[in-house]
DNA sequence: TTTAAGAGTCTCAAATAATGAAACTCGGTT
DNA sequence: AACCGAGTTTCATTATTTGAGACTCTTAAA
């Protein structure tokens, strides 16, 4: 999945077992695992055991099911707070969501999904799917697109064959070919719309975070509801969201450069 | 540290990296580490670099820095959202803090560590990682002493013994014994008191959340600045608050108990 | 009760991956 | 031009991982 893509050695293989747990969404049984695991049973089973002993994954005896660990929290929290673009930008989404009175999001790319990694909601009047650390398709968001536009090539078309083209909506691009022309164009504009692609009644625009030597390490947007705007009233708010995108991406370069594959 | 503490083969070694890169809360040189390594150079630079390409770890060649990756971000959002308690308490935090207009906090302890899973500002809804994620030290805190207290003795007297009992403020309790004595009176009462223990203006009031089998899952807690409450007025709230615990627990029961050694 | 089936656990020789001393780069000093 | 020190690579040695298969234990059927 990850880069180079296959295993490096038994580091790797845990590390796939944590994804596999994590895709049940939901606590597991050693079997299931087992059923769609490369691994064979004992390997299987002492991946999980050294991953329960670690906290990463957090056995439950009574039902003798698996599910992620806490200790994965901690980890997390660190990765969060140090090392996304979080401490950056926070600053600057908070004043574009104070000003614009809508929901405003942070996003990063990881390994061709979008991952929400901040949002400011101004008031409280709908329910996003995102909230941090949850994460979307990149080629039905308008950050994703935004990103994926962004990117340079090699990566760009990795990331594009990665996508499901899931038709979540009746507006949902739901082939490569779409989302290529979709993306020529916001790579022209320099921004992107979401225009009810992952959610019926909710549309947003979103432009990427480019760091100083233009790398695209992120994007934001500001997201809202059909009831209450329309895209021609959303790109008013344009200004606004690329003068904030613009600041976080100034102040990226001097910040580290987070490397997402 | 985890555990039976001593590492598991070279997944053991691996997590152990992610905690010391996790340790120095910014990026940090290869060398840095190595320095205050148990792991000779090679090894330690295979791990830090299978971690790299795993994403769990982030690499910044400009820099030759490594910082925690993102890819933990959407594990943790995993565990988190489906392993914690997250799921179960929150109905139940929200209500509370509306009722009570302050702040309430839920914890789970994670190693000795209290950590802070989730929080309800009466105001401000949505945070997440934010505050999620965020550890404590167990012994000067109101969840964390609510939690020790009600551990079996065999993990109490681990944990007793990794508290640091670092004096943060003039009211702290800075030894073994005198937490003792405050956690018999805890366990006989039934909650706890933090007592500007943790930060100077900070006061709060926890419950342990236990569940059906009488086994402590976690811990709940109103907190508040000394502003507007006394530990006498707070102490009004305990039964709203105890009620919320007891709710929490019972329906933790049906769920999964999550084990954090 | 007995038998069968299935999930989970354990064993051990063989296969493989991890190890780490030492040597090598490579940029920046002195 | 020689040195230094961080980072990287090599390779024979060593230790860990591997997985077929056997075992255990619980639950379900005969």
């Amino acid at each position: 999945m990850y880069n180079v893509s296959n295993a490096d050695g038994t580091v790797g293989k845990a590390i796939q077992v944590l994804d596999q747990v994590a895709s049940f969404r939901r606590p597991v049984r050693f079997f299931e695992l087992l059923v769609n695991s490369p691994f064979p049973k004992p390997t299987l089973y002492r991946l999980v055991q050294t991953l329960s002993n670690q906290g990463m994954l957090a056995f439950d005896p009574e039902r003798q099911t698996y599910s992620m660990g806490i200790r994965l929290v901690r980890l997390a929290h660190s990765a969060w707070r140090y090392s996304s673009l979080v401490p950056v930008a926070r600053p600057y989404i908070e004043e574009l969501a104070a000003k614009v009175g809508e929901a405003v999001h942070l996003a990063q790319l990881d390994n061709g999904h979008v991952l929400f990694v901040d949002k400011c909601k101004a008031t409280d009047h709908f329910e996003t799917l995102a909230q941090a650390g949850k994460i979307a398709p990149g080629y039905c968001t308008g950050v994703g697109k935004a990103i994926l536009a962004f990117m340079p090539e090699v990566e760009q078309n990795r990331a594009l064959d990665q996508q499901s083209y899931t038709a979540y909506t009746p507006f949902t691009l739901t082939n490569r070919a779409a989302l290529m022309t979709e993306i020529a164009q916001i790579k022209e504009d320099g921004f992107a719309y979401d225009r009810e692609e992952h959610e019926q009644g909710i549309i947003s625009i979103a432009c990427p975070i480019l760091n100083g030597q233009g790398r695209v390490v992120g994007a934001v947007s500001i997201a809202t509801s059909t009831n209450r705007y329309t895209i021609k009233n959303l790109e008013k708010q344009r200004p606004n969201l690329m003068r904030s995108a613009n600041l976080i991406g100034a102040e990226a370069e001097l910040w580290q450069v987070p490397i997402w594959n």
